[in-house]
DNA sequence: GTCTATAAATTGATAGAC
DNA sequence: GTCTATCAATTTATAGAC
């Protein structure tokens, strides 16, 4: 708390006075932020309609992006343990956004869209893992922007390495 | 440590007396065990000869039943921040298994084991990452085991989504 | 609104009895 | 070797002057 009241210019207790709730709050604001922003990408109107795979790809794109935008909101869902009431509440809300992305998962490999021989579920984790993990070493400042990870990133995941 | 003391059955003045080093060599340990493990792996001799492409597909492979078997240690790996030397030093460890793992993939390229069109760094990291985030869901009394989930992991990496 | 000072709780670690 | 008691540092948070 005094390294972020340091890094606002001011001292820890004129923090506590304009925000209430304290570290609790901050950390809860902060998650927040992260699946609100996740969870609006579902929302969003091509990740609604069309092809369950493009869908998928439309959904796993925009996650890139709102890493990007908010990074150290996103990093926060990587490092959840659940030792409090409020990472209990993220991790739930983690695992609604698994739900979600396995949803469109099964839709795609019942559209014929994607290979069906492997569990939706775990394709799920391992692609929202590969997301998640993107935050230890995405830097707004790095070499790369977010379509051109994007698009390596989907490459990967739906073409393969394979020549 | 109260919490580690209790759950060996003793008292933290026991631990301290029986493991000097306190935290700091409990983390150090714990990180060396998880790195020495995914460095050991590129020793293996499946690792060190044949088609690039192959040697890549062990030591994917091999990473994941290192993280079964070391579910705890290969977890802090995923958790670095660099806020001490101990930390410090497994980040550099970190990133030198990055390395390695690049050199596989930059020669997997060069014969034509897999494709070229991507950036090898990048998807060093990508696959580096879909293994670690595994952490934090894979358990070793779950309904998958190593092979199955290594075997799923795979084929989504080389083959793709795509039907 | 912003500061200094300090309370209150936690926790990493040790002393010393037995 | 194991325990109780406690220290000492850190850190979350507040009181109260200005």
């Amino acid at each position: 708390m005094e390294d972020l009241a340091r890094a606002a210019g001011t001292h820890k207790s004129n923090f506590y006075h304009h925000f209430p709730g304290g570290k609790p709050e901050l950390l809860r604001r902060g998650l927040a932020r992260g699946l609100d922003a996740l969870d609006a990408v579902f929302e969003e109107e091509p990740a609604t309609r069309g092809p369950a795979a493009e869908r998928l790809r439309y959904i796993l794109r925009r996650a890139v992006e709102v890493e990007f935008d908010l990074l150290p909101e996103v990093a926060l869902l990587l490092r959840l343990r659940g030792n409090s009431e409020i990472e209990l509440h993220a991790l739930e809300r983690r695992r609604e956004l698994t739900r979600r992305l396995t949803d469109v998962v099964v839709a795609a490999m019942n559209e014929g869209g994607i290979r069906s021989d492997l569990d939706p579920h775990l394709v799920a984790r391992l692609l929202l893992g590969v997301e998640t993990s993107m935050t230890e070493w995405l830097r707004r400042d790095g070499p790369a922007d977010a379509r051109s990870i994007a698009d390596a990133m989907l490459t990967l995941a739906f073409d393969g390495l394979n020549p």
